[in-house]
RNA sequence: GGCUGGAUGGCAGAGUGGUUAUGCAGCGGACUGCAACUCCGUGUACGCCGGUUCGAUUCCGACUCCAGCCUCCA
């Protein structure tokens, strides 16, 4: 396998510090909002990433914390009149909807801020120690950047450069306008802890630091994030766990590509984000799903309703050919290493997705599988029985095609119609058929059309699918 | 200004130093009472200018444009 290392600029051969296992950190998210697409980007891509690694062998420790302390949600607590807890907890429950309904499989551990205080102090401390940080007349703590040799590395920084054109906050207590806080002395009536430098709370660098260290250790393989993690907090994490513990952090250092509006980035300052829930209150979750792995996960991706539509086009392709073969457990793995031995399909899979995940080159794989199977199924129903299977299989490795085919065909839209009215339209119609009146047959087709509702005549009988509207 | 990416056919989106990506849309055909689905066939392409090469969309350099980061942001 190869994977794009930020940290290198380039793709490398992934050889994972421990033989079979893999440990991977992604910065998760702050709560104090509903999740948008942009964060759902993230979770989707390194979702089907620690799908793959699994499906592939791995042994995979993920971890994603949780944001749950920071000015931020202090401030909109204070708006809401609600407190810090509340706020949080609120927001965690729905972030958790929202990455379910994305079949977004939970990571490994989900550790929060508030609740590694200590190991967050801790590594403060030894930073004060080991003079790559300080304490200042104010209560605040201060990391030292200058002294850290290879601060800059990540993102290909110069320190002289940052400084002249940077739009670096200018703090009195700072040795350095370029230091960076690690704990911040609380104003009075603030959320605080108490700490060796009076109370106050962490700067949001060093929890990821702290948290990583704790849950994976000092050196780890994977760390992940969005597009602007990189800088400055990904190469503050850097400095911070490098300089406390004296040993190599990541060896991978991956980031997703943004989710833009009418080629604008989506982010919160811009306020030009769509939340999850909103989406999905109108889209299939698959859909949207689909859009997301339907690009690769470093390219930037274009949001908008025609995508989404031509997302479910895909996925209705998809379906179709899966409808109507009844897919259970009566099928023997053997049989279909064997039956699909020659077909190529998986190895063409799995050689798109060890070449840094490239989920649209793997998608092109099942396309090719399923106008194999669209070939076979009437007259090799063994065969077709076993492209479906496979095509279900290596669609799980993507978090995709696992619904019953029916569920997703007909529904994902709101429908005027009860299935129960359809039934009794494609009868009346299936009674004229009978009767040769074309005309009348036309009629009802087409009532139900202008409805959203497609029917398919077969030899079996009409079925009926939602169109997207 | 500095640092990253990117520019592919009507749209989306991979990839490759000389050979079909894939999906949607289009066109022709098969199937169908007519359709839908499906299958078969088919057209349109690699920003601009140089260089390397027998040959470049693919490598190198300049240019133009786009996006991101340099401030909280996934």
């Amino acid at each position: 396998m190869q994977i794009y290392n930020t940290l290198t600029r380039r793709k490398e051969p992934f050889q994972p510090l421990e033989p079979g296992k893999v440990r991977m950190y992604v910065c998760g998210m702050t709560v104090y909002d509903y999740c948008h697409l942009g964060h759902a980007r993230v979770m989707v891509a390194f979702d089907v990433i620690t799908r793959y690694l699994r499906a592939r062998g791995y042994d995979v420790t993920y971890v994603r914390n949780i944001t749950d302390i920071d000015d931020k949600i202090l401030k909109r607590a204070d708006e809401n009149g609600e407190s810090i807890d509340a706020l949080t907890e609120r927001m965690i429950d729905a972030m958790h909807e929202d990455e379910a309904r994305l079949a977004v499989l939970p990571p490994d551990e989900e550790p929060r801020a508030t609740r590694h205080i200590d190991d967050i102090i801790a590594m403060i401390e030894t930073l004060i120690e080991k003079g790559y940080a300080y304490a200042a007349e104010n209560g605040d703590v201060y990391y030292r950047v200058r002294k850290f040799e290879g601060y800059g590395k990540l993102n290909n920084r110069n320190l002289d450069e940052m400084r002249s054109g940077a739009r670096v906050e200018v703090d009195a207590h700072k040795e350095d306008p370029l230091d960076f806080v690690l704990w911040k002395a609380a104003k009075a009536g603030e959320a605080h802890w108490a700490s060796p430098w009076g109370d106050g709370r962490p700067g949001w660098h060093i929890e990821c630091s702290a948290m990583s260290k704790c849950c994976l250790g000092e050196t780890f393989d994977i760390h992940g994030g969005g597009p602007d993690l990189t800088f400055p907090h990904h190469e503050n994490e850097i400095a911070q766990s490098e300089a406390a513990n004296g040993k190599p952090f990541v060896s991978t250092w991956m980031h997703a590509g943004a989710v833009r509006v009418n080629q604008e980035k989506m982010s919160k300052s811009l306020g030009n984000f769509f939340t999850i829930r909103d989406v999905l209150s109108e889209h299939d979750a698959e859909v949207v799903r689909y859009l997301l792995v339907a690009s690769h996960y470093r390219s930037p991706i274009n949001y908008s309703v025609d995508s989404l539509l031509e997302a479910r086009k895909s996925l209705v392709r998809f379906y179709t050919s899966l409808e109507g073969l009844s897919l259970d457990a009566s099928i023997d793995n053997g049989d279909i290493a064997h039956a699909t031995k020659g077909s190529g399909f998986r190895e063409r899979f799995f050689a798109a997705m060890d070449d840094d995940f490239n989920t649209p080159e793997a998608l092109s794989v099942l396309f090719d599988l399923v106008r194999e199977l669209n070939r076979v199924r009437d007259n090799d129903t063994e065969q077709a029985l076993v492209l479906a299977h496979e095509l279900k299989t290596l669609g799980e490795m993507l978090g995709l095609l696992q619904q019953p085919p029916e569920a997703f065909l007909k529904g994902g839209q709101a429908l005027a119609l009860s299935e129960a009215e359809i039934e009794a339209k494609i009868r009346e119609r299936a009674e004229a058929k009978a009767h040769k009146d074309f005309a009348k047959a036309d009629a009802i087709r087409d009532e139900l059309a202008s409805q959203g509702i497609v029917l398919k005549d077969s030899r079996e009988g009409t079925t009926w699918v939602a169109e997207a509207t």
